[in-house]
DNA sequence: AGGTTGTTTTGAGTGATTCAAAATAACCTG
DNA sequence: CAGGTTATTTTGAATCACTCAAAACAACCT
């Protein structure tokens, strides 16, 4: 198991919870709260609020990410600290990593700061992924 | 008024409190349902539910504009069709408008598309407000 | 093995938003 | 400009995602 020293090295100890659910992000990106609650239930029985919490706890230990996309419930990710960028799909949800923009330099400045010390950029690229465009009318929604 | 005609033009009926709630927006951009509450219900009363409606119709219509930053309520803008970013303080969450990336180009491009069809790029700068980088402890977390 | 401290559990509570039915107001038509 | 149709607002309840706090428990150090 390879996130115990993660675990470790954060300062945090090493319990069932944390690892099943680093385990189920490792396996499922870009999980909800609630799907990494699906994804352990199996294993260990526990609550969608320890669930939360186990996520807060490594999110600020920056063990994973949370990213917030806009009509979506929190997902989180293992990648973290290579600032790499998301595109979500309008119709079900789906959301793929984008490594880097195409010139991505220029985008780290905005061309008026006013007056903001900034940290980071982030991007989101919306569209449509090929299952809904493939199938426009009976798509996967209920994923979303 | 010239916002009955935006109304209209949109096939939708005039009426005090979507002219309200679109004066509001003019004044306070970035404001979120709350923050548009509280500025109408001086003038007529109404309430928190209303002003959801109101805003999700106007969305709709595509004459706000909703962005939703992490960590906060969703927020409305007037400004609509013309690409602009945001600029988002840590702190305080204060808003301001990006009016273009420097090299814009490119970032509407990610690197890999992953098959869909991108249709936005929708780029958010995260930093802090010079308010609340000149006063790092009593900074105005209140308007958060 | 035992004690300390961090973690999880449980239950309740919150904020932001949605939903649905009834009441009402806009706007079109004659 | 009265009347009818349809859109909009109101009201109240409900939901979703998440947080909070106290008590129970488990990790880890020695």
């Amino acid at each position: 198991m390879p996130y115990r020293k993660a675990l470790r090295d954060a300062g945090l100890k090493v319990t069932l919870g944390r690892l099943a659910v680093l385990d189920a992000l490792g396996s499922a990106p870009h999980s909800s709260a609630e799907n990494v609650f699906q994804a352990v239930a199996g294993q260990l029985d526990t609550s969608i609020q320890s669930v939360h919490n186990i996520l807060n706890d490594l999110s600020a230990a920056h063990l994973v990410r949370r990213i917030e996309p806009a009509h979506s419930p929190a997902r989180y990710e293992l990648r973290v600290a290579d600032n790499h960028h998301h595109l979500v799909c309008r119709t079900c949800g789906r959301i793929e990593d984008v490594d880097c923009v195409v010139g991505s330099a220029p985008c780290l400045t905005p061309s008026d700061d006013h007056g903001f010390d900034v940290s980071e950029a982030e991007v989101t690229f919306w569209g449509a992924c090929p299952a809904c465009m493939a199938n426009p009318t009976t798509s996967d929604q209920e994923k979303k």
